[in-house]
Order: structure tokens, then sequence, then C-alpha cells
DNA sequence: GTTGAGCGTT
């Protein structure tokens, strides 16, 4: 149970939202209750869970009764570590109760430690949705097009972030996942320095601490920190594609491909979009063909453009 | 066992 007893929200009458994000996909509400009831009341705690699987969407709600107790949680456990993450907190923007928070003071009270600028983007896409939900007659219809369409978004816009190279490196983007993958991958030649991965780049301004690491769980932590994503475990591998014998013949293996003393810290980002995407749901070719050791055609032309 | 720059519950 996400609530606290009740099946619904609470009332909302005099309650102020806060969104806390970027929490582990495994923390409840009943482990952000004790962090956020320490600042002030909190009426109510909310994490909404995915309707397939019905798991946290690594989200949270939670209900102040104050506004002024808000912001003050917002301010202390705004980037505080939870459960090996820095989640982030914030008044919730789009909700039931935000006209409230619009019409008071709060909205522009909002210190708003961490600069997240682009958070215009999804208020027009939620609004676009909202409206278009209006016009819809199948309400559970809409709910799924909503979840799907907002996976398309996200992977869209991870890739244009990515690519943007934004300064701000909050979460490092999966740079230090690469690092530990590359370093587990060549175990033998340690070049990789793990130097570069800082605990927490981002800035603490958070003078006082009440307790730092009072509710950090110690052995947790590491578990989350190092999830390997799928993107990055096999590169394109052409199969059956042994012509064009050039010099610096791919061969099929990748584990082959990896010398232990080309240490090149070129991190190549791997088109791996169309990977993801899955844009060929159909095989291309269900039997690829064999082709045999005695016709293998040089083919001089470059068959690496295969972009 | 799986994700992650994200905004809501029958």
């Amino acid at each position: 149970m996400s609530h606290f007893g009740r099946s619904g929200p609470p009332d909302i009458a005099d309650t102020y939202s806060l969104l806390v994000l970027n929490i582990t996909f495994r923390t409840t509400a009943d482990d952000l209750f004790p962090l956020f009831d320490k600042y002030g009341k909190v009426v109510d705690i909310f994490i909404p869970k995915d309707r397939r699987t019905g798991d946290s969407r690594g989200f949270a709600f939670v209900r102040y009764k104050y506004a002024d107790e808000a912001q003050k949680a917002v301010d202390r456990l705004d980037g505080r570590v939870v459960d090996g993450r820095e989640m982030t907190v914030q008044f919730a923007k789009y909700g039931p109760n935000a006209e409230r928070i619009h019409k008071g003071r709060v909205v522009e009270s909002v210190p708003r430690s961490r600069s997240r600028s682009p958070r215009r983007r999804h208020r027009d896409d939620y609004y676009r949705d909202r409206d278009y939900r209006k016009r819809s007659r199948s309400k559970s219809y809409d709910r799924y097009e909503r979840d799907r369409y907002r996976g398309k978004d996200r992977d869209y816009r991870r890739r244009s972030r990515s690519r943007s190279a934004s300064p701000d490196y909050s979460k490092g983007q999966g740079r230090g996942r690469y690092d530990d993958d590359r370093q587990r991958s060549s175990s033998r030649s340690m070049s990789a320095s793990p130097a570069r991965r800082s605990p927490s780049p981002r800035k603490n301004l958070s003078p006082r601490k009440a307790s730092p690491s009072r509710f950090e769980r110690p052995g947790r932590r590491g578990r989350d920190g190092r999830s390997p994503s799928p993107r990055s475990v096999s590169p394109r591998v052409r199969p059956a594609d042994s012509r064009s014998p050039s010099p610096a013949r791919r061969s099929p293996s990748p584990r082959k491909n990896i010398s232990p003393r080309k240490a090149s810290p070129s991190r190549v980002e791997r088109p791996d979009r169309r990977g993801r995407d899955g844009r060929s749901p159909s095989p291309r070719s269900v039997s690829p063909r064999v082709l045999p050791a005695d016709s293998r055609s040089p083919s001089p032309r470059n068959s690496d453009v295969d972009e």
C-alpha cells in the first residue's frame, strides 16, 4: 500500500505536494515518510506505480500540510542520498493541488537550488495530453496511449541530451557505468583509471545537514549504482558477413576485437539507436545466407557504410 | 534481476 491507510488522495484542500524524483525503484513511501516527516507534517505520500508491472516509477509525491514546511523539506531533502541515490525534491507542478500552489506564493518561493531548466517541454506535453484526454472519449485507452508516448519521448530526449553534452552532469549520464563496464571487461589492462568517477560532483548546498547519512543504508547503494545498461551490452554484430577482408577486419566476435594494449580512451558512441528502437521487428533475413568460403566476394567497396 | 533528466492514486 503506497498510502498510509487511505484508499485515495486525502484532503487536498490544504496540502502541498512535493515531487520527489530520482529515487530508487525500490524506495517505498514507508522509507520516505521518516525523512519528510522530520521537516513537517506529512499528510500523505504517494508513489506512482506502473500499471503494467506495478513497480515504482522512480518518483514519489509527498504532501505537506503547510507550504513553509514543504519548502523546507525541499531545501533540505533535495539532493539527499537515499538508498544510494540522490533524490530530487521539488514542488509538484502538475497535480490536483497545483492550482493552490500557484495561487500561493510558493511557486515563486521555490529556491530551485538545482537549476533544472529543461522542463517546460514536458509541461507542454502534459498539457497537450491533458487537453487531448478531455476530447477523448475513452479514458483507459488514453492512459495507455499516454504511457506509450511518454516512453518514446523519453528515449528521444535521452539521445538528444547525450549529444548535447550538457555541462551539468548530475548523474553522469551513465559515464560511470561505462567506465565500470570497460574496466570489468578489460580486466587484464587496468588502464581505465577510475579516478574520474566522482561520488557527487554537485555541490551540496546544504550547509547544515541534520543527518547526512542517517538513513543511508549501507550495502544497498552499490546495487543501483552499477546498473548495467542493456545498450552497451553488445555492439552491432553482423552475422555472416565475412566478405570484404579489409586489413582492419572486424572479427565477428567482439571480444577478440578488443585488444588489451589498445587502451584508447576514446569512447566511441555506439550508434545503437536503431538496435534499441527495433525499427525492423521483422527479421530482414530469417536465414542469413551463409556465404560459402569459395564464394567470398572481395567487394572492395567499404561495407562499413552501414549507416 | 532489468529502466532513470521524470509530475499523481479507484
